[in-house]
DNA sequence: GAACATTGGTAGAACGTTCTATCATGCCCG
DNA sequence: CGGGCATGATAGAACGTTCTACCAATGTTC
């Protein structure tokens, strides 16, 4: 049995109540060196650690932060970097995480969700964006008082999202500087089932369009919502694009999962990568087994994860004070070569 | 504020144990059916759910169980997949799950982990392996009395882990009854940082060692612990392999990162993937982006999470019994077109 | 030498549950 | 008409904390 404050107590010859003081050194009590001393030895030897339960039912907080996600396993689901993040953030904090799945209906029809985030007592919640999630989830935490910090998602507020937009610009305007003309962007992900246009696609191909038209050249999309090849069809789709004659001399891809068709494609027709073709790829993570002549402009999963328990926390030392977005950058790693 | 049982009982003229009496409907205790009606109508109004601290203090079950994982990024992270079947088991129980990170401090010397898990108040602990992981653990774990069980771990008992030796075994046989010979294995995974001799490595190599010595095949190791090729090396390495005489007709790799350098070097070489040269994988999970061509056999992760969970809660329900090691068998992703 | 602060504590209550014990009816039966 | 017995409850205690109030000495001050 786990040795509570009245074992020290009875250990060291004073009351638990004086020992729960000391243990905390809570501010403004007085105790001797000596009681001090001997109840931080008994409480030591006898391995003693704080009931959270009756800890957090005394004192209202429960030092366990919420992380919502979907159960679905395409979308929204926690990647370890960001689970990472987001436990280097908590640990520091004396703090710990419950990850609570939420099923489509509950995704959808998020009534319910405020009496069983209660019912998980948890202090505050980590919402992992996902497009399925109704905007009136935030009204409805809001009324219910639950602070809560939205993770790569576009909120007015108390959110967290990577620097889509900047890394779209960013990305291309690297390729204008080393002489690319012809740079294509690639978007496949509409042929994943129930692929909706999310933020990020969106901005990413939106900051390349803004520098190809500042740079006055004609940008190109590939793919996209409308016009991507069928699955079976998009080596053929890619292989064709890349032997034309107005071929791209970049491909910026909005994932892996766009990009490497055409990097299969070009180990295929005998180009060179990145000599002949230049192959840009946003992704979430670093994927080490996709090569090394592939740039990626990394997700920072890890650091939103970070960013967003520090936004909570700070949410929950001053309540309703809401904070401006937090915007965070990518991560850029050069292929190798990389010419420039 | 949320509503409590006091609440309840003070709005529908009852006593507030009888309001908990009903809503748990306890078996051996009576109330009229108006009483009932009327405590569960008022219940639903106020949103009543049962404060889970103060529950879990008074019954010393929380309905919480941690997961343990390494803050290593490359080593022992929570999969989404692995995270996502622990939770579809949790969910149907009204239970939920911690996630506890512990540093490569706390992984290496665990000694204060029972202290550290019981603070985090759990009923029970499932532990990702690690290879860094003590395994003194255990013995902690039981004597301190906190029922858990490993993922992807050989322990004794108590363990649920990938069927690894099996399914080396199964993608040579494949391979074998389609008619190759010339079968390779390939393994770069040592090149990674920290890189040690995992069980998951160890098994799939083994089995695919038995299959060829069934067949009267020799097998022929490409890297593996020693002998694997520096990372800027890796390409010209598979492309050395697949031009020699003795070049394989198919290769089983240890993961993707073992795998694609294959794949790509045989792009370049205008090998046909998989007419001329088949590849099969092993894999965490799924991985769109690396294309079709490759056979995939994948970890059951999810089907590990879930499984672990089940046994948790066997052990929980009955404390002590240790039961066999769950064995489960990978999934088999056929490549396109897979030739058989 | 009485009023008063300081030091070093103790005591009771409360948080929201669940568990165990008790109790007031009304009813049947002998 | 009183003993047994269902029915439909209530009351108190306990879980391990933390918070607020109080108290008994011992010094300090006018």
């Amino acid at each position: 049995m786990p040795a509570t404050l009245k074992d020290i107590a009875r250990l060291s010859g004073c009351s638990f109540q004086a020992v729960s003081a000391i243990l905390r050194d809570q501010p403004g009590t007085r105790f001797s060196p000596a009681t001090r001393a001997r109840v931080l030895l008994v409480a030591e030897q006898l391995g003693y650690r704080p009931n959270a339960s009756a800890r957090a039912m005394r004192s209202g907080r429960t030092g366990c932060i919420a992380v919502l996600r979907g159960t679905h396993p395409n979308h929204s689901s926690l990647s370890p970097h960001l689970l990472g993040g987001i436990m280097r953030e908590l640990d520091g904090q004396d703090l710990h995480a419950a990850i609570l799945s939420l099923d489509d209906a509950q995704l959808t029809s998020p009534e319910h969700l405020p009496k069983l985030l209660r019912e998980v007592v948890a202090d505050g919640v980590l919402i992992k964006y996902d497009h399925r999630i109704p905007p009136r989830l935030g009204a409805l935490l809001a009324q219910a008082g639950i602070p809560a910090v939205w993770v790569n998602s576009r909120q007015p507020a108390d959110c967290v999202h990577p620097d889509d937009l900047e890394a779209g610009r960013l990305a291309t305007e690297r390729l204008i500087r080393l002489g690319h003309r012809r740079i294509a962007y690639a978007d496949f992900s509409y042929d994943l089932a129930d692929a909706t246009e999310h933020y990020s696609a969106h901005d990413r191909h939106a900051g390349y369009r803004t520098a190809m038209r500042a740079a006055r050249l004609a940008p190109r999309l590939l793919g996209g919502r409308r016009g991507h090849p069928a699955p079976a069809a998009r080596l053929d789709f890619c292989l064709d694009t890349l032997r034309g004659p107005e071929r791209p001399t970049a491909v910026i891809g909005n994932s892996a999962w766009s990009t490497c068709p055409f990097w299969h494609a070009a180990l295929r027709l005998g180009l060179r990568v990145p000599a002949d073709l230049s192959l840009l790829t946003f992704e979430n993570w670093r994927h080490d087994a996709l090569g090394q002549e592939l740039t990626q402009y990394l997700v920072p999963e890890a650091e939103m994860g970070q960013a967003a328990v520090s936004r909570l926390l700070a949410l929950l030392a001053a309540p309703g004070v809401a904070q401006a977005p937090l915007v965070l950058p990518f991560t850029w790693v050069p292929g190798n070569p990389w010419r420039g």
